[in-house]
RNA sequence: GCCCCGUUAGCUCAAUUGGUUAGAGCAUCUGACUCUUAAUCAGAGGGUUCUAGGUUCGAGUCCUAGACGGGGUACCA
């Protein structure tokens, strides 16, 4: 849908001496409904008593020829904007320059024949003044219609009130929309956490800071973007819908396609279709996209989040190391995170460069282990009531790394050389097989980032497939067998390293949020029973 | 999935050990006010106490089940 010149406001005309309130199309203009029934008529509740007095003012306006639902408004400035020219004038002085700003009332302050109320926009706050003798008795009226959450247009010339105030003194305004809801206590805003994020609206009107994480969320991925993209990076989309869900382990969503007939899943990672993309020559591409896993909710997951993979041919994990750095830097700069800061119990500190410590010295130093020596794995595993009998000694060091090590890492810190069989898709060290190149980066505990050296032999990776799918039921192993994929290898992909960032943990650590449901707009919930 | 906690007016919150007609602020309505700042002042209206059962002379309060949410835990390499 475009914008015509023809539906623009027809430009407000004031006069020096007598300042009239503009009179937007006449409602009776507006093309009347196929079933020109009456309004549905509304029981006298409590929600619709306080709704009616909402639409008696909306009916009024429409008495009075104005348009309730308002129209295009040109040449708005910022609020922002118009406070910084603010600050530059005399407070005494009663010539300051015409203004003209729209956005939503926050405040009303009704003092008899004299209205203040705090205008809203994207950017900031104002004040706005308007007098019954400014504007006239016959435009007077409309003044009475305004309600809190009404999005209005204003002009008027910018100075200061007696109180010193920096204000818009009105001399036009323009209807833009009226609200037929209440809003949240002024003072207090939306408070209860069902509310917030089911009626997400309300809390970026009301919620303090709310939609400056919001807008940082939006800054960092354009950072990360940048970053990339600076570095000779191709941005691309692969597949959400697919036949096997690989590159993780994780339950997939499953759906169905009609015409085709057969079952389907969504994406639960990034990772194979764009290494296929390394085999095809686009030697850095990446996908920042939404992938889904069909796991438990809590504060650190949401069954949808976004992810970053980015993958460089002859990289290796060192290569991503230094990206993710870069990415971690730059992010934080375009957030406006300080340098170190206390989130979720650790002090953390985006001081490069960041601490690169190797899995097994972090195990020893942790539990006292030794990571070489199966038998004191397992003795120290069962200590911590980790179950060992007849499971691989990687998989018993990996349980005992997540309920040992992981709580202990403020980081950010890259955590190093993971025991390879843990690691189906990874490359493993020339000198030391049982040691995959991989590295994890944690910050108050939690994984952030994961990265490889990629595996690039077909035979190792079908049969790393093949040996890890043995015995384990498909959905918990992440080296589910794709052919097709093991197919692209034998083309030849090149060396690589790749890169994994979980994009909603990383907006929640920049941001210091406490819930990724805090850095997703609308986190999932239950329908409410009906 | 399991454990703990919560749900009272549009919003934010009270309500003694189970005891009168469930209160207050904001919001709404009526009135006053041309310099307010969560404006103020005077008055008025507004409730299926999440739902369904139960115990009791009496339930917002106790019990059972359910709904929704928050935290934890499991799962999530």
């Amino acid at each position: 849908m475009g914008f015509s010149k023809s539906a623009r406001q027809p430009t407000l005309i004031l006069s020096a001496v007598a300042a009239r309130f503009h009179v937007s199309a006449p409602l009776a203009r507006r093309p009347a409904m196929p079933d020109a029934s009456p309004p549905a008529p509304t029981p006298a509740t409590t929600a619709t008593a306080l709704e009616q007095a909402r639409r008696d003012k909306l009916a009024k306006l429409g008495e009075l020829g104005i348009d309730p639902w308002g129209q295009r408004f040109d040449d708005a400035a910022a609020i922002a904007a118009v406070r910084t020219e603010g600050e530059a004038l005399d407070q005494a002085a009663d010539d300051g320059p015409t203004v003209r700003v729209a956005g939503r009332i926050m405040l009303l302050r009704n003092a008899g024949r004299l209205v203040f109320l705090d205008l809203v926009d994207r950017t900031g706050r104002i004040q706005v003044m308007i007098g019954k003798k400014q504007v006239g008795p016959e435009a007077w009226p409309v003044v009475g219609c305004l309600d809190l959450g009404d999005i209005i247009g204003v002009e008027g010339r910018l100075g200061y009130s007696n109180s010193g105030e920096m204000t818009v003194f009105a001399s036009g305004l323009t209807f833009l929309t009226k609200s037929l809801e209440t809003p949240p206590d002024k003072y207090h805003g939306l408070v209860d956490p069902e509310l917030r994020q089911r009626m997400r609206y309300l809390d970026l009107i009301h919620g303090e800071g709310v939609r400056d994480r919001f807008v940082a969320r939006s800054r960092i991925i354009a950072a990360i973007r940048q970053t990339l993209t600076d570095r000779g990076y191709l941005e691309v989309e692969g597949p959400t819908l697919q036949e096997t869900a690989g590159g993780a382990a994780a339950r997939p969503f499953k759906t169905h396609h009609n015409a085709l007939d057969m079952p389907l899943v969504l994406r639960i990672a990034l990772e194979l279709h764009l290494k296929r993309l390394l085999v095809g020559g686009m030697e850095r591409v990446f996908e920042l996209g939404r992938v889904y896993r069909n796991e438990g909710i809590s504060p650190r997951h949401n069954p949808e989040f976004t992810m970053l993979e980015a993958y460089e041919a002859y990289g290796d994990y060192g290569t991503m190391m230094d990206l993710t750095e870069a990415i971690l830097i730059a992010a934080g700069q375009a957030a406006g995170a300080p340098e170190t800061f206390s989130w979720m119990g650790h002090e953390v500190s985006l001081k490069p460069p960041f601490p690169r410590k190797r899995y097994d010295d972090l195990l020893a130093e942790v539990t006292g282990c030794d990571p070489a020596d199966p038998a004191s794995i397992a003795t120290v595993a069962a200590r911590h009531e980790i179950e060992t009998a007849g499971r691989h000694p990687d998989v018993i060091k990996s349980e005992l790394f997540e309920a040992t090590v992981e709580k202990t890492l403020s980081g950010p810190i890259f955590v190093i050389d993971y025991p390879a069989a843990v690691c189906p898709l990874t490359k493993r060290k020339a000198a030391a097989p049982t040691i995959a190149e991989r590295f994890e980066l944690y910050v108050a505990g939690m994984e952030l980032a994961n990265a490889y050296t990629e595996l690039n032999d077909p035979d190792l990776q079908e049969e790393l497939f093949r040996t890890q799918l043995a015995g384990l039921p498909e959905d918990e192993s992440m080296a589910r067998m794709d052919t097709d994929f093991i197919k692209a290898l034998r083309h030849g992909m090149p060396p690589a390293g790749g890169l994994g960032i979980g994009i909603d943990r990383l907006v929640m650590f920049l941001t210091q949020a406490a819930s990724i449901r805090d850095v997703i707009l609308f986190p999932i919930h239950r329908p409410h029973g009906g």
